[in-house]
DNA sequence: ATCATATGTTGGAGAAGGCAACAAAACCCG
DNA sequence: CGGGTTTTGTTGCCTTCTCCAACATATGAT
């Protein structure tokens, strides 16, 4: 309700919107008839026809014959997504590795690649020669070179939408980068670089990519070496007034905490970060990322006690925050990732205990704690669709272009 | 970016959107000439004219010759919102008062009141006889019978939008409460009745009828028996699931805190609210609203130590809770009302040091927290508007009703 | 095989905004 | 004081998009 804006419409721009709204609802439900498809949206039988058309046109979408008769009457045409019809490439920058990969319409996946690195510091340069060496094979062994239409990338620090600058990526060392520009000549390719927050990008994809009807607003939680929030209002991005929006590691918590790097003391990520895990079971000392999700998940296994402990402590101040970030947002779920998601099991029961107890009881009981559907690849998903938006928001230009 | 409406557009509901848009630009920026409309909405001269045509049929604008000529050309017609042509009843349910008013478009209020009721438990129904004693002669004097579009009603608690049911309101002892059906019957009145939260309406108020050029994220942080919160993101109201979002005053700011009375433990009001106030500074005792806010303006002025100190330190909490929301919404501007309106200047130092130090950099320079520009009337005010929105979204509905 | 049902197809109608040409109302300047 | 310039209101026509209704088509049921 309320809307503020006071931009008029045109004859021409709901054409695009609903060119847009069939390709981005088979895109993320699925193939549909076009009987679904009038539902759906509402739009009449004549309409949606010409509107398959064009897309058909366009190469975005294929028909097909009804896979099987379900009742009476004359069986509806079924409209797919066509994965050649706009691809993308996503990237992801993160501490320990980076990744990339082909995604096509309606999230076919043509290639993926991850590779580790060890957590140092990376150049800018380095890091961007390296996603190109990565990224070039799968570029070219892309159905159809037209095919490309964007690439997203997705990365741990701040970032400007706009033109991919990168304000800040404290765990590179980062700041100030024009990493969208540099991308774009590395892997000389002329469609738009967007680049945004991996947090962010996680909630997009957990969001956009994983069947759950009826969700509209949704918090990501992804523990890496800090904790970084997206969240989705109303089935759109929160990003704030410069982009900066989702900054929930660094909330304050617990005002006896530790000093946290950001310069403050008893952030949440201090007390429920990685280095809060580590420094409370010893016998971690040292250890990051994949490593450090094995050498717990040894240690319960074994039911080493200070593990055990260490790991509901932990459990429980995620908990705690979760249940803030609830009161704050009543959200219908909470998805959790990064090693929050490696190591859910052993999480689980103390991190809805420490929400039910900071959170309200009427929105506790409309939000669910769940494990992220995608994995630890929510974040390059999310990159891909961050890319794929420019063609759901003008079908027919991108198609053209 | 990245709509998941998958709804349609059709041809009538473009009309109905320009319509509003014409209608809620002068709304909210007051008037405009016809060229000043051709610029903010995009639209043709042409269109212009007819759009403000059928206003002008409807009776929701008027158009004059320009007040005075400018430049070089023919003077463009001057378009204001005729208050006459939609009035609307706001009504605001405290727990130290209840208030009542009578507005039209472009903000013009027809008149207002307010009564003091004790801070006591008040039954729904004596409430709401109340209410309709007070708004019967405010109704009945409006310039037309037929210019009441609809009621608007803010009250401390937590409210279901679409039916007006009051779920909970601690400080009243209500719950599950009908009371928009309470206030159609009792006032006897065909036009909707909307319920909102007291919070998310001096929301509403300060970002929909304050000039705030570029503010489209803000943040109302009001402090009246707890601490409540209003947020708007991207120009419109933060709600939710199911409308609890907000609740940042029990968010947990402060494990070693006191016991909230939602059960909790170190929230974020517990620290920063009224009853934080009278918990530090002794002479305070049992003193609430008003009369506290009188009694600190007193103590401070004659230089009280123990209320400087008392009021420094719930300032910094005030600040540090912020900070927090500042990291999470990264808001254009922070906007402090009821308690903290008044004690505005002697919480502003300690309110932006704290501030400061729980939120990172970035966010927090783009961030300016202030007083209200309403006062106490903020939730009033957006109690206006939310009862105005439905004009905004289809304004020939509603003149033809 | 025929009927009922649901869907695709086609042509025309209606609504909305854009466009271009013209008329009108101001200012500017000699 | 009058013509030129500039900006805006007005008018008629055009394009675009969706909707509607009638008809054609493809399946299941009897």
């Amino acid at each position: 309700m309320v809307r503020a804006e006071s931009r008029g419409v045109a004859g021409d721009e709901i054409r695009r919107h609903n060119l847009g709204a069939v390709l981005e609802h088979l895109h993320m439900t699925g193939p549909a008839s076009r009987s679904d498809l009038v539902a759906a949206t509402g739009l009449n039988r004549s309409t949606i026809a010409d509107l398959v058309g064009q897309l058909t046109e366009l190469g975005l979408v294929v028909e097909g014959p009804a896979p099987s008769a379900s009742g009476p009457g004359r069986p509806s045409l079924v409209v797919s997504a066509s994965p050649e019809g706009a691809a993308v490439l996503a990237v992801e920058i993160d501490v320990d590795s980076i990744a990339v990969a082909t995604l096509g319409l309606g999230g076919h996946v043509f290639n993926r690649l991850r590779v580790d690195r060890p957590r140092g510091r990376f150049s800018p340069e380095e890091t961007v020669q390296d996603v190109a060496r990565l990224a070039a094979p799968l570029l070219s062994s892309l159905p159809d070179d037209r095919a490309l239409v964007g690439i997203g990338v997705g990365m741990a620090g701040i970032t400007r939408r706009p033109d991919g600058f990168v304000r800040l990526a404290p765990n590179l060392g980062w700041h100030d980068i024009p990493l969208g520009n540099m991308l774009a000549k590395a892997l000389d390719v002329a469609v738009p670089v967007r680049v945004a927050n991996e947090a962010d990008l996680g909630a997009l994809g957990e969001y956009r990519r994983s069947p759950r009807p009826g969700v509209r607003h949704l918090v990501y939680v992804s523990g890496e070496v800090g904790i970084g929030a997206g969240v989705i209002v109303d089935g759109a991005q929160l990003l704030g007034a410069d982009g900066y929006a989702g900054e929930a590691g660094h909330t304050l918590i617990n005002p006896e905490g530790v000093r946290c790097r950001c310069g403050a003391t008893g952030c949440w990520e201090t007390e429920a970060g990685e280095a809060a895990l580590v420094r409370r079971i010893r016998s971690l000392k040292g250890k990051t990322g994949t490593a450090l999700v094995e050498a717990v998940t040894a240690r319960m296994a074994a039911g080493d006690e200070e593990t055990q402990t260490g790991v509901a402590d932990i459990g429980r101040w995620l908990g705690l925050g979760i249940g803030n970030l609830i009161n704050i947002f009543n959200p219908d779920v909470i998805v959790l990732g990064g090693l929050y998601s490696d190591l859910y099991s052993y999480l689980e029961a103390a991190v809805v205990g420490g929400a039910r107890s900071s959170a309200l009881a009427a929105p506790f009981e409309s939000a669910s704690i769940i494990r992220g559907a995608l994995g630890s690849d929510a974040p390059l998903v999310g990159a891909a669709e961050l890319a794929l938006a420019d063609v759901f928001s003008d079908p027919a230009r991108i198609a053209a272009g």
